[in-house]
DNA sequence: AGAAATTTGTCCGTATGTATC
DNA sequence: AGATACATACGGACAAATTTC
């Protein structure tokens, strides 16, 4: 057989459908994927073709691999919705501790730059960054 | 010829070799990388086993590859040594600000952990990460 | 501009090694 | 021990992007 890969090649159309049917829950976290053979069958492709679709979920933390035991679908590590960040910078005098960690003067201008994790629209988490002001981002 | 990977496979042995290469200076920064076909030459390698050795490197970010042009060494991001980090917690009291943000009470207990990064035992970041003290780690 | 050579990208088939069941 | 399943390796063929002539 020729080995046209017009657009996609055929690993990435066969990634594809498989993460589909990951996401819309066909095959439910934990649960194991089919083996490397089956899906040879199933998509008439090579074995190295199929693997190599399987290691792009994987790249992507969708699966897991086991040597001799097979892949299975990973728990979603963020099950909750909306995990997302905002951030916001604004510039602050170094104090005591701050200007000693830096080692500059009581007063020093300093960049602070939040981000707000939310779960949920719940905040979990605030994480504050300091920068010196020279500092190249 | 047999296929036996005793310890580690070839191409990590082969991707270990060349990644020497790099990072002692004798490939530098930004020239080419030896032809696929040549390191088949020198390596005495399959084309796929070549190309899996590359792949690792290009995982780690030492080179890029263009399609028709060949692979290269990357300019290193952090020329500096040493940019490591050193974490620190303890509990604090929500101030206002704080309180606001996670929709508790003024004086609320948090959990604050610090991380500081260097750079040539230079204080360059600071970063204090806030959560409630129920969270889950 | 166009053809040829070079170089990386994809795919197949096969064989063997290694871990697990 | 045997069967099953993933891991590594080889060789060959063609596709696609780039460079060279």
């Amino acid at each position: 057989m020729p080995t046209p890969h017009y657009g996609q090649p055929r690993y990435r159309v066969i990634a594809a459908q498989l993460r589909n049917r990951i996401e819309s829950g066909a095959i439910p976290p934990g649960t194991p994927m089919p083996t490397e053979n089956a899906l040879t069958v199933e998509f008439r492709a090579s074995r190295g073709t199929i693997r190599r679709a399987i290691a792009v979920l994987r790249e992507d933390g969708l699966i897991g691999t086991q040597h001799g035991r097979g892949s299975h679908t990973n728990a979603m590590p963020n099950p909750k919705q909306t995990t997302l960040n905002v951030e916001e910078k604004r510039g602050v005098s170094a104090n005591a501790e701050l200007a000693s960690l830096f080692g500059v003067e009581i007063g020093t201008a300093l960049i602070e730059s939040q981000s707000v994790t939310r779960e949920d629209s719940r905040v979990i988490k605030v994480a504050r960054i300091y920068r010196l002001q020279d500092a190249e981002v």
